[in-house]
DNA sequence: TGGTAATAGTTGTTTTTGTAACTAACAAGC
DNA sequence: GCTTGTTAGTTACAAAAACAACTATTACCA
């Protein structure tokens, strides 16, 4: 299969990107999937909150750039797996805190453990220095920096 | 939005690795949905086929890693576009190769061409030096290496 | 050569996503 | 305090993806 063009897919990098970040997902993907029946936005809701604690559904969609049909699906699964505590806020009635119950809590710290592993299987092979670059420009092409 | 938990989203690699991918896809997703109406998969296959010439199905879900009923409907949706010709191979009737036609072959040069300036502005503010490292990097978590 | 397995590709069904429209609560101005 | 606009979140419907089952053809091998 020889090249009739000289241009690389390998060479452009969404699609690079995009080929990285589906097989680097992938193991983890197993574990939330496979011990918790959880889908992407199911875990990155329950790592949102872990992290920081209570939070809106707004909050979420702001600070996960998902989109708020996803979230409030998300969240509601997670009520419904026990995972998440939802309450109407007194001050403003129209939205609802969320937090972890005891339940989500240690979903949340195993997830955790796991990735943290998984982090550092997959920065095997790069130097210190080659990991923190990588991450400083994946910050900037995800617009976080 | 204080940290309750001083584990950080933005150094867990599949999550920045997804939120770069994402990121720097939507620009280009402007141009082969907006401009041709296409879906991820189907400027995929074109691509393979501009770059690499007649191939078979198979050989691009081996090659892009595509489910092959994803590269079935994507392949079925730009022969309909006039931008794919598909034909029985007679050493075996399972198989069918697959080439641009003329208005593919148009398709996919314009879209490389965007593709090209794209990666570009991508790259801006980089070195060539890291951005030589970024893409070694993204090759072997990929699992291209 | 005849039977079983493997391969290429498609089709049908179920999940999940995307988009738009919706309800409920609050805010602001008059 | 009414009207208009905005915000939080949900729901309904359409589009796309995932998964499994299917047809047709070829390969293997006893």
């Amino acid at each position: 299969m020889s090249q009739k063009d000289e241009f690389s897919l390998q060479m452009f990098l969404p699609y690079l990107l995009n080929q990285a970040a589906e097989e680097s997902s992938l193991a983890f993907q197993q574990a939330y999937k496979g011990r918790y029946g959880m889908l992407r936005t199911e875990w990155r809701v329950l790592f949102h909150l872990g992290i920081y604690g209570e939070m809106t559904a707004t909050d979420i969609v702001t600070r996960a750039r998902i989109h708020k049909t996803k979230v409030s699906r998300a969240v509601q699964k997670l009520v419904d797996k026990r995972f998440v505590k939802r309450e109407r806020s007194d001050s403003d009635r129209r939205q609802e805190t969320l937090t972890l119950t005891p339940a989500g809590e240690v979903a949340y710290r195993e997830l955790r453990t796991i990735a943290e592993d998984y982090d550092k299987t997959l920065e095997e092979g790069f130097t210190e220095e080659e990991v923190r670059l990588l991450r400083s420009m994946l910050k900037r092409l995800a617009g976080f920096a």
